[in-house]
DNA sequence: CTTGAAGACTTCAACGCTAAAGTTCGAGGC
DNA sequence: GCCTCGAACTTTAGCGTTGAAGTCTTCAAG
């Protein structure tokens, strides 16, 4: 279940193995910290892997990425499943633009309904339905056992030293980027 | 230098603190591994706010991530960095549709050249240009800078513990979608 | 020399997204 | 009660991408 927006393409990127990668940086650019580059490109190709993975599972089971993160964010707004298509956008990041589109597609496959709201017709309700809700518990399993099987190499202890350091990583992005998504006081 | 595929969005999601959207996860999902979910979702969060930042860097630059990219892949080449439209899209996981385009546009800024092989008159040669090459240098100072100050509060064993760890994990996620980009061979 | 087939790139239609303009409804001043 | 402002969503235009069809070149065989 990362919440990665992501991008499958036609296929995957071939690229070059992290080492050959890095001597050619080397190579072109005098100044470079092995061990940091190491860190940085392990960090974005793994995600990178796990994103194209993510989408395998969701195309087999008949949904896509845009509508994975939709169904997540309502389910986890818990009960009743409801939020307008502003609100949506803002938790995606997405415009509204994108949203009422998306909420389209989505109604025309029976994953969420779209209302007006009865006590204020500008507002429109979307709502999570029962077949949504369904799709997203499979979508959740195949997710979690993809992750279990992913850190199965790694003892507790590391899977521990590795959510903390990520964690530090994460507070000290979010110190130096302000504005790029995070809450601040989440961490502290 | 990630060398992430991104989306920055018309601005960064709004998200639940981690551990709240993990309480959220195990309410609405009973059997899930708080220890993994957080592993993974730092993971991802970690990332997109990466790329956020890179993003950002780079348009102060004045060139795009795609824009990033092509130049990347050009200067790995090595000199005297020239690549043919198909081995870019290969090399980027884009169609050739969407390089002949990217191609277009980098030409008109002076980023790139475009010209027909003199050899084999079906073939194209896309070479970097100085000023190509010359923007790459920035960015590339940018993106060590911005990468230096992330892990600043690791030590030196922290961060080969964690590039150690991640190393694993990318092993074993191409072990288990072998097609996702990588090459198996590359670590072994 | 002509023809057929394969390869490399480009063009075209459709799609999803962004930014900006437009529409509709509700709320507060007068 | 009317008017104006603001909020919430939708529509429109433009861009970059994919997938499929099209064009042009090369190579090899007849």
């Amino acid at each position: 279940m990362s919440d990665n927006p992501e991008r499958s393409g036609p296929q995957a990127p071939q690229e070059p193995s992290l080492d050959e990668q890095i001597a050619a940086y080397q190579r072109e650019f005098r100044d470079l910290d092995p061990q940091v580059e190491k860190v940085v490109s392990a960090l974005g190709r793994l995600n990178r892997r796990m994103n194209v993975a993510y989408g395998r599972q969701l195309a087999d089971l008949g949904i896509s990425n845009a509508e994975w993160e939709v169904l997540k964010t309502l389910v986890l707004a818990g009960e009743p499943y409801r939020l307008g298509p502003g609100e949506l956008a803002k938790r995606l990041g997405l415009t509204p633009a994108a949203m009422t589109h998306r909420i389209d597609r989505m109604a025309g496959e029976g994953l969420v309904t779209r209302d007006r709201d009865e006590n204020n017709r500008v507002r429109v309700i979307v709502e999570l339905t029962d077949e949504g809700r369904s799709k997203w518990l499979e979508a959740m399993r195949m997710a979690t056992d993809f992750e279990e099987e992913l850190l199965q190499d790694l003892t507790s202890d590391e899977r521990g030293v590795l959510g903390e350091i990520l964690i530090r990583l994460l507070r000290r992005v979010e110190l130096t980027q302000p504005d790029a998504g995070g809450r601040l006081t989440d961490l502290d």
